[in-house]
DNA sequence: AAGAGCCGCAACCGCCCACAC
DNA sequence: AGTGTGGGCGGTTGCGGCTCT
């Protein structure tokens, strides 16, 4: 036999919290705390609440020092770091911004966040077709050499790979790691969530890597008092996520950095926008742009490949996409590859999460 | 002024894992 | 050992308010 069940779904109160309610479990939690129960909590205090309704309110809104809203350029920089490494783990992101909730973060990034960052790149990619479509108009002779000629993306400063050991910012890497238990919890934790995927054998191998981590090795360092600029994601050593954004305008550039890359890609077309390309990708294997074969998707079966067990014997890799954004995070064996292609790599892994989106 | 459409957010849903029975 | 719930999490929905036409 098992518990009881939670709630009678069809007797208990449902909708918005009235502040009778919301004082009612305020008031009870502060005195007596939640007894480690919530199934049980509404019935002691008379509200006709789920359990689990109770606390999700408390959590996200009843809660001391929670912060609504007003979210600031630096906890935006971090939401977006943590996003780009480690995908939508709103809880994880959540307990590297004190007082913000993982509701309200996935609110946020999901209504503004987004948006703010899709919105310049579509600005960029609308203003190249325009700039398209001119030179046509212009010059219509040539217009076809154009048209397949790769559109030359603006120069970005370039991205560097910083190692660990070298960085004078990560020198003193072992003050800033307080709580190496938790740190270790985390990393279990984040571990753990690869075993929801499809590959058993590299799941159990990821686990282990992820386990074995040096944890002198993954710093986080929100350094809130400091230039954004300096904050940097770093997962072992052999995988640095550079965090040099210090606004949207530079923090889009990373967009335009995955358009360079395409520009290495033979295939590109032009006139095909990110969103359209990954989706290509995202697709059907058949329609990948013939480039990629040679490129970025060899890259990537060489990760799977050679590290992961991820059907490495045929040689044929039905790795998703999906798992090649957490292969970026946290496989060892990207330290193998060209930081360039770190780089790109990790470009190609945010621009597919925009695209996702 | 009013209806349509959009946006932000609170709350719910459904799934997974750990663990009580 | 097997079953089924509690807690936790990410994804989705629905509603109220705002903006636009």
């Amino acid at each position: 036999m098992g518990r009881a069940p939670c709630c009678d779904k069809a007797s208990v109160k449902r909708g918005p919290w009235s502040p009778e309610e919301d004082a009612k479990l305020k008031s009870y939690i502060e005195q007596h705390g939640t007894g480690g129960n919530w199934i049980a909590l509404p019935q002691k205090i008379g509200l006709k609440r789920c359990g689990k309704s109770c606390r999700l309110r408390w959590l996200n809104y009843l809660r001391p020092n929670i912060k609504h809203g007003g979210f600031s350029e630096e906890e935006d920089n971090i939401i977006c770091s943590l996003y780009i490494s480690i995908g939508s783990r709103w809880s994880i992101i959540a307990a590297q911004l004190p007082g913000r909730t993982d509701n309200d973060i996935k609110n946020y990034w999901n209504t503004r966040l987004k948006k703010k960052l899709l919105g310049k790149h579509r600005k960029e990619q609308q203003a190249r077709r325009a700039a398209t479509v001119r030179m046509k108009q212009d010059n219509s002779a040539t217009a076809i050499d154009q048209v397949t000629t790769p559109y030359s993306w603006p120069q970005l400063p370039p991205v560097s790979h910083v190692p660990v050991m070298s960085n004078p910012i990560l020198v003193d890497q072992e003050a800033h790691i307080k709580d190496q238990a938790s740190l270790r919890k985390l990393l279990i934790k984040l571990g753990g969530r690869f075993s929801d995927h499809h590959h058993d054998d590299y799941n159990h191998e990821q686990q282990s890597n992820i386990n074995n981590i040096n944890i002198a090795n993954f710093c986080y360092q929100p350094n809130m008092s400091s230039p954004v600029q300096d904050q940097q994601l770093v997962f072992d050593n052999t995988v640095t996520l550079n965090n040099n954004y210090t606004n949207f305008d530079v923090m889009t550039e990373s967009l335009s950095s995955a358009n360079m890359m395409y520009q290495g890609l033979d295939c590109l077309d032009s006139t095909m926008d990110l969103d359209q390309f990954v989706y290509t990708i995202n697709q059907s294997d058949p329609q990948r742009p013939e480039g990629l074969n040679n490129n970025l998707y060899g890259s990537m079966e060489r990760v799977s490949g050679s590290s992961c067990g991820t059907s490495s014997n045929s040689g044929e890799s039905n790795i998703t996409w999906g798992d090649i954004t957490s292969l970026i995070s946290y496989n060892p064996m990207l330290s193998d590859f060209e930081p360039s292609q770190q780089n790109m790599l990790q470009d190609f892994a945010f621009e597919d999460s925009i695209t996702a989106l």
